[in-house]
DNA sequence: ATGAAAGCGCTAACAC
DNA sequence: GTGTTAGCGCTTTCAT
């Protein structure tokens, strides 16, 4: 009875069994030689590599998920990455799981799925993480209503999720305040705010301290505006409120709507800064490019990721206490901004 | 000797056995409930569904995975998320893959890592994914050596790939022809290049098909110029450009460093397009909103991300061919170019 | 230094 | 409609 080299099986994967039969030692051996254990003869362990090599093996890893416990990998949950911002957080938030070996899955949330608590459970809770990082806006994750799995480890960023989570939260506040006095000191009165959209927890914040700050220097603060993050909702505002004589400064709530702006000022003869100053919000790579280059708040994405991460380790490894972050935002002078006109 | 159950074990996950035992069943049946099976009694499966709310049961998707032999994840192996190319990508690739029920996990690849055939196997080969997406710049393919695990279903994304898996690439050779062929036709006769870093495979069609253009239309192709896509790199490139009086027309390897080349024209003076006229490569969504709205090259990133993943989830289910797969290209005319003063 | 046995949580196949 | 049995590929004792 020859066990001999011609099986044929072509599709299966090998298994540590195949390996182990092939270099003729147990599979205990393998897994051994698999995992850099250090017990191992040096001919024994040759023996083996080449053999994996021979049969092309890869190690099993739901496998070895099960064994251990462990997926080594943290689930993103958004909806779109179509966001500067969110597309930095989530880079920061790979390139920070990978130095800790985990990798990271994205968990998209199509809309419909989301409340939706059938019979059947929700790809949330199958999903092969060890945690979970929230990046929603605020007020959809209160709709969803949807039940975060019990004892899976949950960071939720920028949102009003409450004590309940571990909260990373930009400070939208200070950013918003600190835009706003940029412009009142350099003289401006009544400066204009083109928010983002209602629906979003980030713009609301933004919106309620440029309300804020005017109101605290006593200034009645002109009617919001809002749109929808787009460079094209900027370009509509900017068609507007470049026509009418009272305007000298606005305020945007992201770098896209800012830009959008400019180019209808651009196109109205409007020069910014000489007859209107503009200032945004984010500080995307390109802004400094801008023509003009933007005047804006610069929100640290990298840290957000990483402090989203870290906090989410620590609870993989058991932390349970909640915490609250607050990453600081910074104001960037640039050309976009000057006094008013006399 | 005591193998008896120790209570007060709170830290662990409860189990389909725990569910059952706490309803009053056989473990089978929970999992039939748990995927919604037809074959079971109304009040059983009520029953069911209430312990497992109660215990808090989430399916283990590691054991599942190791039964169905099927991961239901597909990896994606990139460098980076920072360009708006590889990020509008995996948009587009994490929307397809949800389509089919399949997630996306990011496998960062930290360059160190990388060619390293040491004993111990490399994150890919222990990804639990049932295919995968590469996103590389083709040169570092070449580099990395790197043995994908022979099974695991690839397809490569903009890439020299060549026959050994499924390619899907855009058409940059068309899009550096349309580019080019525009500003011939617009009557510039000597336009300049500012081209990728010559480590992308991209960069290098471009700049390639850039210059087979000029020769082909029996002109001398000035000297190439290399930036490394970044927007400082093409306001480097438009300072010295711009300075010059044999510049009238410039094709930029991407939108970025076009709105830094326009960026350095403004602040010396130059007007696009009077002066000097500049064609990007990419469409990102802030383009039509530069000032002026900047002509350039759309690229399909939703259908290379929609191809890759369709090609893909075809060889995980068995198909073996590999395919070459081009994304068309399309040039959007708008404020940046025009014909050169007389 | 190596092997044997047990079992992680789940589901397919087959009872009943 | 429900339970029983077996085993996916791996790692963790514990022996040797």
């Amino acid at each position: 009875m020859t066990s001999s080299d011609a099986p044929a099986r072509r599709s299966k994967q090998p298994s540590m069994g195949d390996v182990a039969r092939h270099a003729g030692v147990s599979s205990q051996t393998v897994s051994r030689v698999s995992n850099g254990h250090a017990n191992v003869d040096p001919l024994t362990r040759q023996r083996v590599v080449e053999s994996m090599e021979a049969l092309g093996y890869r190690p099993n890893s739901a496998a070895r998920a099960l064994r251990r416990g462990k997926f080594k990998a943290i689930g993103v949950i958004m909806f779109t990455l179509r966001t500067f911002g969110n597309m930095s957080t989530l880079n920061a938030i790979a390139t920070e799981a990978a130095r800790a070996d985990y990798s990271v899955t994205l968990l998209p949330v199509r809309e419909a799925t989301l409340g939706q608590v059938s019979g059947a459970y929700n790809r949330l809770s199958e999903a092969a993480v060890d945690g979970v990082v929230i990046i929603f806006e605020a007020h959809l994750l209160d709709e969803a209503e949807f039940t975060l799995p019990p004892g899976l480890p949950v960071v939720v960023i920028d949102s009003n999720a409450g004590d309940a989570y571990t909260v990373v939260d930009t400070d939208q506040a200070d950013g918003a305040r600190q835009a706003t006095e940029h412009l009142l000191s350099l003289g401006h009165r009544k400066i204009w705010h083109v928010a983002g959209p209602e629906s979003s927890f980030s713009a609301m914040r933004r919106m309620e301290y440029w309300r804020r700050t005017m109101v605290d220097a006593g200034i009645e603060p002109p009617p919001v505006r809002y749109g929808d993050w787009s460079t094209e909702s900027g370009y509509r505002h900017g068609m507007e409120l470049g026509q009418r004589d009272d305007v000298t400064a606005i305020f945007a709530g992201n770098d896209q709507m800012a830009l959008g702006l400019m180019r209808a000022l651009h196109e109205l003869g409007r020069d910014v800064p000489g007859d209107i100053s503009v200032v945004g919000f984010d500080d995307l790579e390109e802004a400094h490019s801008f023509w003009p280059p933007l005047t804006t708040i610069r929100q640290d994405f990298g840290e957000v990721g990483r402090q989203a991460i870290q906090n989410l380790l620590a609870k993989v490894d058991g932390e349970r206490d909640n915490h609250k972050i607050i990453v600081p935002t910074r104001l960037i002078v640039r050309g976009s901004t000057a006094a008013p006109r006399e």
